[in-house]
DNA sequence: TAATCATATGAAAAAAAAGTCATATATTTA
DNA sequence: TAAATATATGACTTTTTTTTCATATGATTA
């Protein structure tokens, strides 16, 4: 990992570091869906929403795809799946204080 | 994944989207290591160093140990480590245009 | 036990990221 | 082709995070 590594692991991170990003993320997990859909299940307003998918799509999280007018945005099963199910290990193991708010 | 795990999840990944605690973690592969030496590789200041590996030893990133006047950082190899190779494989994937400095 | 060295902490300043609002663009339908 | 619908974008404000600075704490050594 060198210098210009870090950044783009930084960049990685900050990504996934974003309730509003999860949430779309986990929505993601059911299949995909369109933009309006997702502003409607999180209850975030549409131009946040697409700011947000941007930077997932940006990162490779999500893939996008044309359907008249519509988008519709799709997880990235392969990589991004996985990659929270090894951190919700870690987090089973180490983080249970956190989650229970203590400091 | 529910909303008080996406909490954690945000607190977790924030953890990472910071290149002074990439850096901090990148360098404690090599084995344990005290704050001054940490600082000297770095060439953070002190007192930041501290802050930060306060928040890495609190999401379980890294584990302490006291040896006198002396405290020794140590990498948590069973699932940072993993953790990082994981996200390697992902963006040498997906991420080749981030790393390029594309937009 | 005073001086020194190693590290931690809190508050405040600085920097970065998130969210909002107005509006632009693109596609479709009437 | 005008209106409607779906989504994206840019600039700005707000919020959050990071860094810094001064200082506190704790262990060691002279």
């Amino acid at each position: 990992m060198d210098s210009c590594d870090k950044e783009v692991y930084k960049l990685f991170f900050g990504t996934l570091a974003n309730q509003s990003r999860l949430k779309i993320l986990n929505i993601l997990r059911s299949g995909q869906k369109n933009v309006k859909e997702i502003c409607r299940e999180t209850e975030f307003e549409q131009s946040m929403v697409s700011h947000n998918l941007k930077m997932l799509e940006y990162h490779g999280m999500v893939f996008v795809e044309k359907k008249g007018k519509f988008r519709y945005y799709d997880l990235n099963k392969k990589t991004i799946k996985p990659l929270l199910e090894l951190i919700d290990a870690h987090m089973r193991e180490y983080c249970c204080k956190i989650a229970r708010g203590e400091r």
